[in-house]
DNA sequence: TGTACATCAGTGAACGCGCGTTCACTGATGTAC
DNA sequence: TGTACATCAGTGAACGCGCGTTCACTGATGTAC
């Protein structure tokens, strides 16, 4: 096993810089991740930052990545917490509505996270968007997947299948934007959480063709 | 009748910063309308801006405001142009895809004006988007009536209609960002079309609780 | 095991940049008499 | 109709700010012998 873990003068500051640029971005999204005000929180001159970045862009890339790790991680926790006790095809129909309302829900809760998320993307991916490491699945991957199993047990016609991702995604995508940066923000908690149902129901029906639940 | 332009040193400046602004923006989004370029466009010094706008922020909501009628009459041009000859309710269903595909369209077509429209609103509005000016409505209001008029000829259920604005404006406006500022933006435009399309007639169906055609 | 040395992570000072905003002003316009 | 004057749109110069980035450097670490 090779030493995961060099000490250097700092101890490891790549790492040090990753945490202060997800702490700034937290509370001020990716214009907050300057290189000054990021070496600053970490107790380092600005310049110690070009041993670890090439320049700034690939600092806030890398804050980016661990901001879609979180959303990754958060929608998969909704969802591997989805009862047991439902029929296959009600379990499946489940997962996706878990999937849509832990995007929305991540938006809403951490908002500067999501920004930089959405926002920095490496540049032309060759197929939508892929693993991003082993550790856990990006976010689009969790809801193929989820679309794929749908199929797999009925909830979903194969036909209806293709391309089924971009109005699922467009839809949380969407309501997530604005709920967090449009009027919606205005309103109270309660009806934000009603409207992301009732958006999250719509994107269901639309994608089944149906609102009628499936027969088990 | 009373003048309605009035001569002043410049002309009318206020008129001109804000054609300026949207000039900016159409290429580089709200972050390019400054004080200091927009003022160098129109051939003033910096602070001749003062004159017309309490400071920046003033100015950008200005030139916001235009984006947002701009995106209103596409919109309403879009709207407008459904072929007379069909029936009255596949005519509103034809409105509705109207109003979302000419939403998405505007997106691709003026980016930075979609993006300053969006994020650049009014403070608190009393009750969602209402009425900005006498000329055009706003592109929230096209949606909420076109919805009314679905119920009013038989192509929307009654009692689906409350709340349906919101999963019809989060599916456009979600995908309008992702074919934008995400992944999408990468692939050719026709591709991007036919997403556009499934997008939007999932987005009809998840309203309407149906795919099916209503009998005329 | 002890010493000389190469490596390279981090320092300190400085650069030029464009920004929003403020100051005291100027000079064209419109109006009162 | 002509003159004196008030208004106020726009000027020119300057401010302080924080930014990304570069320069020549220092000094702790790890390694070769």
């Amino acid at each position: 096993m090779t030493s995961p873990v060099r000490t250097y003068h700092h101890g490891d500051l790549r790492r040090a810089l990753i945490d202060e640029g997800l702490r700034l971005a937290r509370t001020g999204g990716a214009a907050a991740v300057t290189l000054r005000e990021t070496t600053r929180a970490a107790g380092v001159s600005p310049n110690a930052a070009y041993r670890h970045f090439v320049d700034r862009e690939d600092l806030v890339r890398a804050v980016a990545n661990e901001a879609q790790l979180a959303l990754a991680r958060a929608i998969r926790e909704r969802v591997d917490a989805t009862p047991a006790e439902l029929s296959p095809a009600a379990a499946a129909i489940e997962r996706l509505r878990r999937v849509g309302l832990a995007y929305i829900d991540f938006a809403r809760a951490e908002p500067g996270w999501f920004g930089l998320a959405f926002s920095t993307q490496d540049p032309q991916p060759s197929q939508g968007i892929v693993t991003l490491d082993d550790e856990v699945v990006a976010p689009f991957q969790l809801l193929l997947d989820t679309l794929d199993a749908m199929v797999a047990c009925g909830a979903l016609d194969a036909e209806r299948r293709p391309y089924a991702e971009w109005p699922c995604w467009s839809a949380v995508h969407g309501f997530a934007d604005i709920a967090v940066n449009g009027p919606v923000r205005w309103q109270p908690a309660s009806v934000i959480d009603a409207l992301a149902a009732a958006v999250v129901e719509a994107a269901i029906t639309g994608v089944r063709g149906t609102a009628e639940l499936p027969a088990d």
